[in-house]
RNA sequence: GUGGUUGUAGCUCAGCUGGUUAGAGCGCCUGAUUGUGGUUCAGGAGGUCGCCGGUUCGAACCCGGUCUUCCACCCCA
């Protein structure tokens, strides 16, 4: 029988080693800064029902989402209507109950709602778990990714917002990312906008439009708006709008003038008025942030702030995003519990690094000394060794079999080990080893004590 | 989901208007060097040209389908 041949499915990754190591450097920087603040760690299953997932992410979003077919017989509850027209819409439900989470904001209010009893509100979690879009790939748009997000659900408070600003700041200064810009918005100054351009509640298509602003230009604007139903004045009062531009201070100036017959809009200005103070408050300047009424991202649950964080040297899409959600846990049956979150997309952040060159050297993880097997009697004798090192947390490992040692030096060096341990049976009689340093080159005799201490 | 694009050795890529045994660089393996790698030299292995089908005396090359990649739209991390 022909082998088959092996593939990953479309929008999937494998990770090695060295992108592991890099992964990891990624979520342990991301998780401490997360638990600095307060969050503690939560995860849900990768398969959610299919009726908490439905409904919350727009048409759009419903499309992407990945469903499963139901287990053992599952063409038994297929209608024969739907089955002879062949109308995939409507025989979904028929034979699809469950599906992959496409976030991880929508499996967790569900756990809010359902374990209310468990915990005194405010409630703050992290959480860093794949999602799953059946998106069509692209450069940085993968099909399973991870989300590192963290919420704060059962308060209204603007802390929370400005406490989300510090932690991006914090998270990519760590990172050693300064090339970036924080995105913030709020969804009742677009509400606001639309209600003054003559459609109140018709914030979404607007967002739609507005949000191509840098792409297509003012004028395709306009006329895609106009296509969506919007008044031939609508454009003039939407015009200044895209207008305002400079520091925060004088576009929060401007806000207040163009807002002013909107009591929505005004309240969303309050808001980021607010979020701004309190940021300035806790005595650290976050240059990178932006306010940005255009800014028109996010899920369709959003409803206060919202937050887009982009790489400004780098072609990529949002590294992280989020923003208050008002109504999700009222969809689940517990209503008048606002939370408010963000989330990273890690996948874009390590390319956006990698692009960068960012990547500390020891991010790497791996042996920090390799014993070399001259023969068996002394591979044998370098067990106690061996045993030794790790007791005193150095990684090490002998080499398993006694090859020649240039293909000891070979794999040492392929796998980033820094030292090799020559170990055979003159250095047992001597009770000394060489330990020879692979990058420098230099060799120096040590007993297995003054190994250690060189080493740790 | 719509339109386009890509696919040749482990990697980066050549391969003329279809014409015999498909190439290079790097990497890999072996030896020179029976216990000291990264340099050098000598040799070697590795490809059903993404997959399936069609046209043709003959296909890596032309045509159709399919998968994958990337791009635009849509949307998003």
């Amino acid at each position: 029988m022909a082998a088959q041949k092996p593939g990953l499915a479309r929008g999937t990754r494998d990770f090695g080693p060295v992108q592991m190591s890099r992964r990891n450097y990624l979520f342990g920087i991301i998780r401490a800064v997360f638990e600095k603040f307060g969050f503690q760690p939560l995860e849900t299953p990768a398969i959610e029902n299919l009726s908490t997932l439905t409904g919350k992410y727009g048409d759009e979003g419903d499309q992407l989402l990945f469903k499963i077919l139901n287990s053992g017989d599952f063409m038994k509850n297929a209608s024969d209507a739907n089955l002879s027209e062949r109308n995939s819409k409507s025989i979904t439900p028929e034979i699809s109950e469950k599906g992959l989470r496409y976030d991880l904001t929508v499996p967790f209010a569900r756990y809010v709602v359902m374990n209310q009893h468990l915990h005194t509100f405010p409630f703050k979690r992290y959480q860093i778990q794949p999602v799953w879009r059946a998106d069509r790939p692209q450069k940085g748009r993968y099909r399973e990714f991870f989300q590192c997000d963290a919420d704060v659900v059962g308060t209204n408070s603007l802390l929370c917002e400005a406490e989300i600003v510090l932690m991006i700041k914090e998270v990519f200064e760590k990172l050693g990312l300064a090339d970036y810009s924080i995105k913030l918005n709020n969804r009742k100054i677009l509400s606001g906008i639309a209600e003054l351009m003559g459609a109140p509640g018709k914030e979404g298509p607007l967002c739609v439009a507005i949000d191509k602003l840098d792409k297509i230009g003012e004028e395709k604007v306009f006329e895609e708006l106009k296509e969506r139903g919007f008044g031939n004045d609508a454009a003039e009062k939407l015009k200044p709008f895209l207008q305002l531009s400079g520091s925060n201070a004088t576009i929060i100036a401007g806000l207040e003038k163009l807002l002013a017959g909107s009591e929505v809009g005004l309240l969303g200005l309050a808001e980021l008025k607010e979020v701004m103070i309190m940021v300035e408050g806790f005595g650290i300047k976050v240059d990178q942030l932006a306010i940005d009424p255009t800014l028109a991202r996010g899920l369709s649950y959003y409803t206060g702030c919202i937050f887009e964080v982009k790489p400004t040297s780098v072609q990529m899409g949002s590294i992280c995003g989020g923003g208050r959600y008002d109504d999700l846990t009222g969809m689940f049956g517990l209503p008048n519990v606002s939370g408010v979150g963000i989330s990273f997309g890690i996948d874009r952040i390590y390319d956006v690094l990698d692009e960068l060159n960012l990547f500390p050297a020891e991010s790497v993880r791996t042996s920090k000394v390799l014993i070399a097997n001259f023969d068996e009697a002394s591979a044998m004798k370098s067990l106690v060794v061996l045993s030794k090192l790790r007791e005193r947390g150095i990684a090490a490992e002998l080499y398993p079999e006694s090859a020649k040692l240039k293909k000891q030096f070979t794999y040492a060096e392929s796998k980033g080990i820094p030292y090799l341990l020559m170990a055979g049976e003159s250095e047992f009689a001597l009770g000394e080893f060489g330990l020879k340093n692979l990058q420098s080159g230099e060799q120096k005799t040590f007993t297995v004590d003054q190994i250690i201490s060189e080493l740790r």
